[in-house]
DNA sequence: CCACACTACATCGTATACGATTTCATACAC
DNA sequence: GTGTATGAAATCGTATACGATGTAGTGTGG
């Protein structure tokens, strides 16, 4: 009927599907720490919660066990991923080699204006050092990377790269916040970086610095925790 | 009651869900070719041909996204992803880095039998040379590759490395049916990566070796479909 | 003859309902 | 008292049904 034409519509997300919503609803509470480790997640419970029915939740659950941040057992039930050091190893191993391979693709991509605001995000990094956020400086942290790899051709690279950063995101143990130490050595590493890009070195050493940033922020962890450094 | 204790079960697999009997299936045709790409996927349809109801489907269908093998649309459908040019060779560059540092990985880890046995897979490919099976072929050659890359310590990228192979089957474009010339060379590369691993060779030797490998069968395809090479 | 609006169809998204499997608590036999 | 069998409760897996969304075909006005 109404002649009136395009009614504001709310400027509302178009079509948020239920299982959008309990994925992003159960992604955001895993990351948060809301939902520890080993927490059993209950298709019924969860219905409930979110107000829809089961059939969303279990699509949910399921991407998210694609993602690694839940395990899930037939017949019995999802739980909340459980964080061994085992797995922060390898989730960053993993992230050091895809993350090292994505930087260097991305590299003869970068403008002169892409390598300024990474500079800038690195000065942000920097003073956050004063008053140190745990969480600020990891959303920093994220965004300077981002900047840096973002760039990268290969959307395949690029949504392991981003995986990657949602486990690390998901398990709580930014590193940051177990080793104070790392966090002024990191930045310095990103300056090395940045100088490294402005110069346009070939991409085998780009990668190479870019993973052995990475690593050395998890045998920093290692380290700390008494055991042995990784190989690669 | 039968107190006769462990009744032979026919030796069936325990509990075959619909869910992954439709994944399966899936796979098969699309890895087999029968589903060409662009191919409409239709829950009804597929639901009605495999005995079950959509839901299953419908999940089946989810995981295969998540896999890169079909492409989806809210409120329109599935269909099988179209192979690009650009698509093989985004597969292909981030198999080539994966499975470097996979088999890098690996390499450490590797007994002279399994070594022997790499070896033995490498000298059937040679003799099927002679009479030339691309499917048989390419069959031994995913055997090779897997019993080197197969001892990875890290299950991420173990994982990473068995979805490119699998990205890779479902794209019927196996270089070695489209360069003949390519099969050959491919065996000795595999030689030459053999002596490197039972020398005992530093990890990231290992890892360039096999990375380049992999990179010479892409920069092989490109080149005889007249295409400039790519980068890494 | 072309552009636009409307109607009918196809397909997806989700709710509800039921059966299958697992797990836990309890009771019994030894 | 311990181990095993039995029952019930909980939870997952799937089927069916209905509403929401997108698409194609048809008719009308210019």
């Amino acid at each position: 009927m109404g002649r009136g034409g395009c009614e504001v519509t709310v400027t509302a997300t178009p079509a948020p599907s239920k299982s959008q919503q309990a994925y992003e609803l159960l992604h955001e509470r895993i990351s948060a720490g809301t939902l520890v480790p080993g927490y059993r997640l209950v298709l019924s419970t969860l219905a409930a919660e979110l107000g829809c029915s089961t059939v969303p939740v279990r699509e949910a659950i399921r991407r998210l066990q694609a993602e690694g941040l839940v395990t899930f057992e037939p017949n019995v039930g999802a739980t909340v991923a459980a964080v061994d050091a085992t797995l922060y190893l390898h989730t960053m191993q993993t992230l050091a080699i895809v993350e090292g391979a994505a930087t260097a693709l991305a590299a003869p991509e970068l403008t002169a204006a892409d390598l300024v605001q990474a500079r800038a995000l690195n000065g942000e990094l920097r003073a956050c050092l004063a008053d140190f956020d745990p969480a600020r400086f990891t959303e920093l942290n994220n965004r300077f990377h981002e900047a840096l790899y973002g760039h990268c051709p290969n959307p395949h690279i690029l949504d392991l790269v981003h995986r990657g950063w949602n486990r690390l995101n998901a398990m709580r143990a930014s590193s940051f916040t177990h080793i104070p130490g790392r966090a002024r050595q990191s930045v310095e590493e990103h300056e090395e970086l940045l100088r490294l890009l402005e110069s346009r070195a070939p991409a085998p050493e780009v990668e190479a610095l870019a993973r052995a940033h990475r690593m050395r922020t998890l045998n920093t962890y290692l380290a700390a925790a008494g055991e042995p450094p990784s190989a690669l």
